[in-house]
RNA sequence: GCGCCCGUAGCUCAACGGAUAGAGUUGUGGACUUCGAAUCCAAAGGUUACAGGUUCGAAUCCUGUCGGGCGCGCCA
């Protein structure tokens, strides 16, 4: 019987091997096995790993290539090594194939659970504040890709040996909350979501948009009143100004547009302004929003009672997506929090105050203390608390951030939120620094792009109802689950009891793999019409692999009384065929894998590498049978014992992974 | 205007500064009496937006140009 050293122990060995042997070459390098870094060769028909000679060359001032080719030459074969090739600057190693397969299936057997779990993160305790919704309307598709980074991130983190705080920041006050709040006392007749039959979150962004309406409403009456062209209100004409001046070839009609924007100056702004201060809707709003800080008992009342639907609503649909959080932070508990530090900001002299009352960190402060982020912009200060004394979001959030560390004795603090916030964070992080707190070098803004929609389908903007809701879409993939289901129900392995189950579990692995594998710094293209499939490089053909393993073992088990738990003396050298090299190689790299995924806070390596686990796998599955034809004959015994291995090793793996992606591995589907 | 991010196959996306830039999808042609066809195989698809530069080597780093997104609020 066999005994395997476990991976990082032989890969450990293989580097001291290769080390010798350079030692032994070129006295003079120095090399030991912790300089050297272990590749992946283009095709495995060169080697299992590959040691790129450039750094080495370069220590001993010699082509690599020639370097390559002197190791090589000396070399004599060990017990893990067979052949040691140079070509061109690579040497290319070839293991000793059962060996290094027993190494990688045995550790993955022994380890289970725990295969590619680290200490990477000892000692660090992390926040992952992620999702932070608004209470005043649903979570949309762009929420649904931060809830899913900040919970891969955080499973991640987890698994690499970080203390991980789950965190979810409430925005619960404001005027947007008090306008659902207004119209619902206006047009709401006493609704709720018992007696309307409609999710709590959904019935109030209802009235959000109810709202919006009515006061796009009395816009254009008042732009009519005024007799101003309604497109000069806001920001939006001058944005779209500027375009018109960039695709305009004809030099006159250029000229005319250039003055036009010049003359209108911040017209757009001072039109919104005037209007807004002569509204009568907004001047509601803005009241309550005074009544609710004042705490009107009345205001109060509808705000808890408005909130809780929301929650309960959000609370709904984090169960679905599988969310979780270990703690709430609420904007209605924290906003007052900023003030005193912002006040002690003044006394220390990093912060100013406006004759009018109002505080301020000047530009020049915030390039004083964070050369590199500002270079190159043109800062304004920044308002960090209002005149009459109340709190902006940034008030909050120098508040909340001091709050964060004070009660989890943090050394990381992380905020998943869209990169369209860059700039805020960067001030944020940056006023810390001059409040003097240390812990502020230590906090990250984990940004992500947009979820955007095809070509001419607008903006993701929920006033204006082009958001795609979570929930709608999650129930839209769930439909199109079940009718796939039923398009192949006689090869469905799932019972009825779990069909609703099963359709949800594979909806989501559709969704968060999709999410999940695109790189953070990217937009997403999401097309409604199209939603997300099912086949190909998807969640659910990564679950598919997973279920058809199980069934495999599960009827090893059953049908010939193979006891995977007892199969202790297998032989690996029986596969030998390159599809079984490319598994179980693939299979070697996944602690690495997660390992670079924690490192980099980003969790898609993990996704991609699972797609493409499942893809080499399914490969050597259709080539080499396990459990069927002249495998069950006893002659072949050993080879479908080695096979059976490799296979459950590779559910190990996709399950593991699966789950630091928060999605679901069922074993029937 | 200033700043940040992105630009890779028709489409959606991969590729620690490293070897012949890879998948899926679409379309074409094959493979189910046998381990689950949500699968596999084959061919097809590319001047990595463009132009320079850095070096042994660039999709990746630097400069410029062109496209797209975002930000520069007493909104959050």
């Amino acid at each position: 019987m066999s005994t395997y050293p476990e991976l990082g122990q032989y890969l450990l060995g293989l580097k001291e091997s290769l080390a010798a042997s350079v030692q032994q070459k070129f006295p003079d390098s120095g090399i030991t096995a912790g300089d050297i870094v272990l590749e992946k060769p283009p095709s495995l028909e060169l080697g299992e790993f590959a040691y790129p000679c450039f750094n080495l060359a370069k220590k001993l001032k010699k082509n690599p290539a020639l370097v390559a080719a002197a190791v090589a030459e000396n070399f004599v074969a060990t017990s893990s090594i067979r052949k040691l090739e140079a070509a061109g600057p690579y040497l290319n190693i070839q293991v000793e194939a059962g060996q290094f397969i027993g190494v990688v299936c045995e550790t993955i057997c022994k380890s289970k659970e725990n295969f590619g779990r680290s200490q990477d993160g000892k000692g660090r305790r992390v926040m992952v504040e992620y999702s932070s919704p608004n209470t005043n309307k649903p979570l949309h598709i762009g929420h649904v890709r931060n809830n899913l980074i900040g919970m891969a991130l955080a499973n991640v983190l987890e698994f690499c040996g970080y203390g991980v705080v789950k965190a979810n920041l409430v925005n619960d006050r404001g005027v947007h909350i008090c306008k659902s709040m207004l119209a619902y006392d206006k047009w709401g007749n006493d609704t709720t979501p018992q007696l309307s039959g409609v999710k709590g979150d959904h019935l109030v962004g209802q009235f959000y948009v109810q709202f919006e309406n009515a006061l796009k409403k009395e816009r254009e009456e008042y732009a009519a009143s005024k007799n101003i062209a309604l497109k000069k209100f806001g920001k939006d004409y001058e944005k779209s100004l500027r375009e018109e001046i960039k695709a305009c070839k004809d030099p006159t009609a250029k000229q005319k547009l250039q003055h036009e924007l010049r003359q209108l100056g911040d017209d757009g702004e001072k039109f919104e302004q005037e209007f807004l201060a002569q509204s009568q809707l907004y001047g509601e709003a803005m009241e309550m929003l005074r009544n609710w800080e004042q705490n009107d008992p009345k205001v109060r009342a509808l705000w808890q009672k408005m909130n809780g639907w929301v929650l309960d609503g959000f609370r709904t649909t984090y169960d679905t997506l599988g969310c979780k959080f270990d703690k709430f932070y609420y904007e209605s508990d924290t906003y007052t929090l900023g003030r005193d530090q912002v006040e002690e900001g003044v006394k220390k002299g990093v912060f100013y105050r406006q004759p009018d009352g109002s505080i301020w960190v000047s530009a020049d402060k915030l390039h004083e203390v964070s050369p590199r982020w500002f270079e190159g912009i043109q800062l304004k200060d920044k308002l960090l608390l209002r005149a009459d004394g109340t709190s902006v979001y940034m008030t909050q959030d120098i508040g909340t951030a001091i709050l964060k560390f004070k009660d989890f004795e943090l050394t990381d603090s992380l905020y998943v939120v869209a990169d369209e916030q860059i700039l805020h964070f960067k001030i944020l992080f940056s006023a810390l620094k001059l409040l003097g707190f240390p812990w502020a070098e230590h906090c990250h803004h984990i940004y992500y792009g947009m979820v955007t929609l095809p070509h001419g389908m607008g903006k993701i903007k929920s006033r204006e109802g082009t958001a795609v809701d979570a929930d709608d879409l999650i129930s839209e993939m769930v439909a199109r689950a079940k009718e796939k289901m039923q398009e192949m129900k006689e090869q469905l392995r799932v019972s009825a009891d779990k069909l609703d189950e099963t359709a949800l579990s594979i909806a989501l692995a559709a969704l968060k793999v999709f999410v999940l594998q695109v790189s953070m710094d990217k937009n997403i293209q999401f097309d409604p019409c199209q939603t997300i499939e099912f086949t190909g490089d998807t969640g659910p053909a990564i679950q598919y692999s997973h279920a058809r393993i199980c069934n495999m073992l599960r009827k090893a088990a059953d049908e010939h009384q193979i006891d995977m738990k007892k199969l202790s003396d297998v032989d690996y050298g029986l596969l030998n065929a390159p599809e079984e090299m490319a598994v179980t190689r693939q299979l070697c790299e996944f602690p690495d894998i997660v390992l670079t995924s924690g490192r980099s806070y980003d969790s898609s390596p993990i996704a991609n590498y699972l797609l493409s686990l499942t893809k080499n796998y399914a490969r050597m599955y259709a080539l080499h049978p396990v459990i069927k034809g002249d495998m069950l004959k006893a002659e072949n015994t050993a080879l479908r014992n080695a096979r059976l291995k490799l296979a459950q090793a590779v559910a190990d793996v996709i399950r593991i992974g699966m789950s630091l992606l928060g999605v679901n591995t069922p074993e029937n589907m």
